[in-house]
DNA sequence: ATAGTCAGGTTGTCCGGACAAAGGATTGAC
DNA sequence: GTCAATCCTTTGTCCGGACAACCTGACTAT
C-alpha cells in the first residue's frame, strides 16, 4: 500500500516522515500566558485546521507523544485537545493506527439553536412579528411542560417569522415569569434563545418533538396556506442547568419553506 | 433538602457527611481482574444508581478526591468516569461546589438509533413488510447522497412497517453493494441497523432532514391515508468510521402514529 | 445592617511516567 | 508462494502529584 520512499535518513532531517504526520508542515503553538486552556488552544488550532483545508480528510494526525513533545506540553494536554475534536466527530482515532481526520462532511451535530440563528447563519436576515406578548393562567398542559401549578402566570409569547416577506413559521411560546423582562421591541429584532442567555440562564437541555398535520383554518390564514395543507410542527420544553423548565413552545412551519437538518454522531 | 435517614449501619460510620455525598451510601465497588476499563465500571455504576432513583436529582455526588479514595482509584480515573457522564447530560459540575445529578429528565440524548429498535424499546413489537429488495442502477439523487457513480448498481431496499396490523412508515433505502448480504428474512426480523452493526460496520454519523408534504395518491394507498394527507417525512445519509456513506434512505411516516421525539444538549 | 475580605472546599488544568492492548508490517518457516 | 509468528508503532488506561480558579459561607469593618 506504501512505496517504499527512498528514506536517506541520516541526520540530514529532511522530513523524516513526511506522509504521516500532516501538522508537521502546520505553524502550531501555544500561549502560556493565556487565561484560556492549552488543550483548548490546540484543540482550536486543529479544528481551525481542519476547517481551512490544511488538515484534508483521511490525514493523519502524527502521534500524541511526538506532537507533545513538539509544542512543549504534555501528553494528557495533547490527548484532552484531540478527544474534544474526537467527541465532535472531526476526528477518529484508531489503536496502533493514529489519528485521522474523519472523511464525510460533518457540519454541525445538531446543537440547541433557535430558529432566528439558524437563519441568520444561512444569510436570510429573518424577520419578525410580535403577534402577542402577554401574562395570563397556564394552560394544563404548558403547566405540566414547564413544572408550575396549572394557573399560575406565565407569559405567552405569539410570532410569526417571515423570510423574504412571506410567512414561514408561527411560534407560540410560554415561559414562567420572574426570569427575565421580554421586551416586544427586542423579541422583534433578536431570538429568544439570545435574549435567554444575555440574561445569565445558561441553557442546558430541551425535549422536542417533531410531527406533521393538517392546518386548521386559523391556522393556514396565518401562515398563508390553505386549510387542510400539510404542516411541520415542533413542541420543545428547554430546561437550564439547574434543571427549571424554562420555556415551552410550540412551532408550526410551511413545510415548503423548513425543514429540519442535522447531523448527528453515534454516542461511544 | 435532603432528610438526615436513619442508616443503622454497621460498626458506627456515622455517616460523615449524609447532606453532601450521596454516594456514601452507595455500594461502589470495580473489579480489576476485568478487562473492562475501571473508568467505565464506574461510569455504569453511577449511570446505573441514577437510573434507579439511588442517586436523586439534584444530590451532590461528593467530592473526587475521597471518592478516588474510597475506591482505591486515582483521581484522574474518577474524573473520566464522571466526565462521560457529563457527556451525557446526567450529571452537572460546579467549579467550588461540586457534581450532582441533573434536575430534570435526562432520557436519551437522541442517538443514531433505527426505527425498529426504537419501537422495540416502546414495546411495540414492531412488524416489518419487506415490499422490495433488488439490485438496479442508483439514480442521480442516490449516487450523489452515498458518494459513487451515477448508473452504478446499488441495493434497493423498500419496507413497510406495521404496528398493531397497522402501516406506520414506508422506508426507501439505498446501499452500496458489497458492503453485506441482504437477506429478505433477517431484514423483516429485525432492522437495518443491527444488520450493519452485526456485519461489522461501526457507525459514525448521520445527516438527516425532517420535512412534511401531502401524500400523493400512491403513497396515500400504501399508508392507508387519503391523498393529499399530511405525512412526515425523513432523509438521511448514514456514513460509517472511514467516512464512507454506507446507506441512504427516504422515509414517511403517518403522523397520527409516529412523530420524532429527542433530546438535546448543549454542546459545550 | 451592609459591604468587603478572607478562608475552606471543590473542580479545572497540567505534568511526567508506566504498562497494556490493538493494528500493521516484517520476518520466518513450511 | 503462503501462512504463521514476531516486532514495532500508536493509542488506551491508569497512577500520583501540583497548582490555579472558582464558589460558598463566615467573619470583620464600616
Amino acid at each position: 500500500m506504501q512505496l517504499p520512499v527512498n528514506k536517506c535518513h541520516g541526520y540530514a532531517r529532511a522530513v523524516p516522515k513526511p506522509e504521516v504526520d500532516s501538522t508537521a508542515s502546520l505553524e502550531l503553538g501555544v500561549d502560556r500566558s493565556s487565561p484560556v486552556p492549552l488543550y483548548f488552544q490546540l484543540s482550536q488550532q486543529l479544528e481551525a485546521a481542519i476547517e481551512r483545508g490544511a488538515l484534508t480528510p483521511g490525514s493523519l494526525l502524527g502521534n500524541e507523544i511526538e506532537l507533545a513533545a513538539r509544542l512543549g506540553l504534555s501528553r494528557p494536554t495533547v490527548r484532552q485537545a484531540i478527544q474534544s475534536l474526537v467527541d465532535k466527530g472531526l476526528l477518529v482515532r484508531r489503536r496502533g493506527v493514529g489519528t485521522q481526520v474523519v472523511h464525510s462532511q460533518v457540519k454541525r451535530p445538531l446543537e440547541l439553536s433557535s430558529l432566528y440563528d439558524d437563519l441568520e447563519a444561512a444569510g436570510q436576515r429573518p424577520a419578525t412579528e410580535v403577534l402577542a406578548n402577554v401574562l395570563e393562567p397556564a394552560p394544563a398542559q404548558v403547566a405540566a411542560a414547564l413544572q408550575i401549578a396549572e394557573g399560575a402566570q406565565v407569559h405567552r409569547i405569539e410570532r410569526l417569522r417571515l423570510t423574504h416577506g412571506e410567512p414561514m413559521a408561527h411560534l407560540c411560546n410560554y415561559l414562567p415569569t420572574g426570569l427575565f423582562d421580554l421586551d416586544s421591541g427586542q423579541l422583534a429584532a433578536t431570538g429568544l434563545y439570545r435574549m435567554m442567555r444575555a440574561a445569565g440562564i445558561t441553557l442546558h437541555s430541551a425535549r422536542q418533538s417533531i410531527g406533521a398535520r393538517a392546518a386548521t383554518a386559523e391556522e393556514g390564514e396565518r401562515l398563508d396556506e390553505p386549510p387542510g395543507a400539510p404542516l411541520l410542527t415542533m413542541q420543545r420544553t428547554t430546561f437550564d442547568d439547574t434543571g427549571r423548565a424554562v420555556e415551552y413552545g410550540t412551532h408550526t412551519y410551511r413545510p415548503s419553506r423548513y425543514s429540519f437538518e442535522f447531523q448527528l454522531l453515534v454516542r461511544g
